[in-house]
DNA sequence: CATTACCTGCAA
DNA sequence: TTGCAGGTAATG
């Protein structure tokens, strides 16, 4: 997924949407809804108005209302969502993999495409839909964390650097290939355990993250698959990384060959001559 | 901690 | 045919 830059992304496009009226729920993966059932949301959610576009993490929230009533329909693009915005003159050629579909009253229709089936819709009421645990245990969002609340939320944390950076109950917002550029910009292996690291290194890693996010934000996130912007935009992030991808290339820092491992269960790429496990 | 499961497509 | 993929929860 998509991670933060991705979900920051839709958010924004899905701003187009403000104002229409719901007229269809569909879906055909029912078992990946959450807090409601298909049945109830196919009823319930008629008639309301998109009303606000939010983001939590690595999940879109967007805000219904009907005279005063407000409910939260949120999307989690996992591995390999993704939300299509049609208007109502377009006709795209639809993937095999659109597993929802929200049409609107001016003919306007919102795709959820998703091949490997991992992606999660919540429907329900503010407070019952942020009662998921997922959402009970989101850590901060990796943007707006101040140093000391990041500092303080990795220490709490005893293990590897690159599992807590990935952990959302730490830190909200970071996937697989940000973490491995935050952590080659920092000059940090991915096995560091973090109570090793220091106050500068720990500074360091807060201030790539922001650096590397706002970087892939403004690059329009990463097209490596199937994901593209709401508008079938590309995102360029995956052309310009660091160490994400580049096995056997040379660091951009030293020359030196990036090679591939696994960590935390994930395959990592780093610079095993500029990332070191050891103080600096 | 690491590994597995969820699911499908695609490259090696 | 195998192994791997942007995530996460569940299991040793």
């Amino acid at each position: 997924m998509p991670e933060l830059p991705e979900a920051e992304i839709t958010k924004r496009k899905l701003k187009n949407l403000l104002g229409k009226k719901i007229q269809k729920f569909w879906t055909n993966l029912s078992q990946n809804l959450k807090n409601s059932s298909y049945k109830f949301i196919k009823k319930d959610i008629v008639n309301y108005k998109i009303n606000k576009i939010k983001r939590l993490g690595k999940v879109i929230l967007v805000y219904l209302n009907k005279k005063n009533k407000i409910k939260i329909l949120a999307f989690h693009q996992r591995i390999s969502g993704r939300l299509i915005i049609q208007n109502k003159n377009q006709k795209f050629k639809l993937s095999n993999h659109i597993h929802f579909i929200i049409t609107f009253s001016d003919k306007t229709q919102l795709f959820f495409e998703d091949p490997r089936k991992f992606g999660i819709v919540w429907y329900g009421f503010e407070k019952d839909v942020l009662k998921d645990k997922y959402f009970k245990n989101l850590g901060p969002d990796i943007l707006k964390i101040s140093f000391s609340t990041f500092k303080k939320q990795l220490l709490k944390h005893s293990g590897q650097i690159k599992s807590a950076l990935l952990n959302q109950k730490i830190i909200a917002g970071i996937g697989n290939i940000l973490a491995d550029e935050i952590l080659w910009y920092s000059k940090i292996h991915p096995k560091t355990q973090i109570k090793t690291l220091n106050l500068i290194q720990i500074k360091k890693i807060w201030q790539a993250s922001k650096k590397i996010i706002n970087k892939s934000i403004k690059l329009g996130g990463t097209s490596m698959r199937n994901w593209l912007h709401p508008d079938n935009t590309i995102g360029n992030f995956q052309n310009k990384t660091f160490v994400y991808g580049k096995k056997n290339q040379n660091c951009s820092r030293c020359n030196t060959k990036i090679i591939k491992i696994k960590s935390s269960g994930r395959g990592t790429y780093l610079c095993p001559k500029c990332q070191t496990k050891s103080m600096p």
